[in-house]
Formats: C-alpha cells, structure tokens, sequence
DNA sequence: TAAGTGTATTAATGCAAATAATACAGTTGA
DNA sequence: TCAACTGTATTATTTGCATTAATACACTTA
C-alpha cells in the first residue's frame, strides 16, 4: 500500500515539515499504526518528486522525536505509542500552539463561541475522518 | 504613549510578522482604537533596533489588508473596524488555523476534551488580559 | 521652509531550504 | 557469498527570503 502523501513546493512550509505533519497526522489518527513500515528514502523520494535527502531529513526529524523507529538495512517503522514528552512539556507546546492560534483568528471578529464550536466539530473530524491512505 | 513592543530577532517568525502580530493583536484585543496613531517607521525602527524597512513592510501588510490607514507625511492610524474579508474568506482562514492547531497538538495525545476545555480559558484570557501597551 | 511623515528603489549580506552527487554501513534473500 | 535493497553522512551548489543599508522622493504640518 502506498500512503497518499500531499506536498505544496514553493509553499511557506518546508517540504520536510509537510511530510513529517501528514505522517504525525496519521499516527495521530491511527491510519499509522505500530510496526508499520513508511516508504523507503528514496521510494518516497521519487513518489513526490523530491530529494532523497528532503525526505531522509524528515525521518531523522520524526526519529529523534521517536514516533517512528529507523533501521539500517531495514527500514522506518513506526514507533510503540509513549509518552515522549513531560507533562510540562506537553502543556507548554499547547500553549504556544493555542496563542498563535488566537493571533491568526482573533482579528477576524468571529465570536468566541463560534470558533470553539466550530473547534470541536473541526476536532471530532479530525480524528475519525482521517485522509485516506 | 510608546507601545510596549516584544520583538525575538533570529527568531523563526520574521521580525515584520512579529511586529505585524503584536499590532494585530492590539487592535483585536481593544489595546489600540480607531484614530489611534501608531510609532513612525522610523521611530519604531529605532525602539527596535531594527530597520525602517522592516518597520515599512509591516506597516504596508497591514495597510494592505485594511487594519490601518497610512498617509504620507501624517502617519499610520488604525482604521475604522469594518468587514475586511468575506464571510467565506474569514472562515476559511479559520479552517486552516484549526487545521494547523490540530497538525500541532494532536500527537501530545490530549483528550480533545480537555484541548477544549483548555482553549476556552485561554481565548477569553486572551480577550481580557492583553498585554499592557 | 524646515522637519517630520510614508513610500520606493537598489544593493549587499546572511541564512536556511533544497538539490545533487557520492560514499558508507547494515540487512536481507536468492 | 553477493547483489540489491535499506538508512545515514558528507560536501558543494543553487535558490529564495529576511534583513540591513543608503538613498531618493512625495506629502503634511507648523
């Protein structure tokens, strides 16, 4: 099977954090799960057109985070779901995340109410429509 | 009165989007009204250390999305609160910001619950404390 | 008119993303 | 064993963007 990966060039976002968000987004969601093996280096390279060392770098990215699980010889595997990071640490990736949303969203002059409405919606879809692989 | 500016040069985010955010975030929160005059380009360059052209760029994005009003040889006031975008254009930035929001906090492994929950507190903190001016 | 506004232009610097071409080391299966 | 895969590391080069820099210009106001 091969997973349907959805990369912009040119866009603002690195071509390697592109990749390495579809793959959290689907270990996220379970469309990855433990023991599964991601596509080679250099197969995935080709499938997008991309170079070898775009993608090596996004595994070496996703490896040292340990989500995934990379073998010489072997392959990129994912990783046995734990917990990688503090409590505190979590919390204050949350943060950071939440502040730069309310910078993005809060001069469109939506009501509170409504965009977390809307977040919830948009957060049960999230996890249970999750892209095709 | 001098805005109380926190700018991180060397700091992924661009100095002018930094500059640009704080003022965004001034304008959303209440912190700068209409007919309130913003630092020169200038002035500001100095308080900041940075460059009058970094200063300019920032300004030119806001006045090109409406949220101030520059005239030449006056200076930069925030403009009157009005529609800037569409309906359909102010929710699809909100999409992508939820979307990205997700992208960032769904791997921390949080119960969407709480992320809720969480968020809720922090957006009417973030409408009530803002940051002193 | 002088001093302050915003704006525009051009050049130079620095940094990071991305490509490219290799080389090396581990694993697997015929 | 060996060929064909894996991931990893290294170096060089190109490219684009953020930033600084130095001006110049046009407008406004006291």
């Amino acid at each position: 099977m091969s997973l349907r990966f959805d990369i912009t060039p040119g866009s603002p976002q690195p071509i390697y954090e592109q990749i390495e968000g579809q793959i959290r987004r689907w270990i996220a969601t379970g469309t990855l799960k433990e023991g599964d093996q991601l596509p080679s280096v250099r197969a995935l390279a080709e499938q997008l057109t991309v170079n070898p060392n775009t993608v090596a770098r996004a595994y070496s990215e996703l490896t040292a985070e340990g989500l995934v699980a990379s073998h010489a010889g072997r392959g990129v595997f994912i990783a046995a779901r734990r917990q990688i990071y503090s409590e505190e640490e979590r919390l204050r990736r949350l943060s950071c995340a939440m502040k730069r949303f309310f910078d993005e969203t809060a001069f469109l002059d939506i009501p509170l109410a409504e965009i977390l409405r809307r977040l919830e919606a948009a957060g049960t879809d999230y996890f249970t429509h999750s892209p095709k692989p």
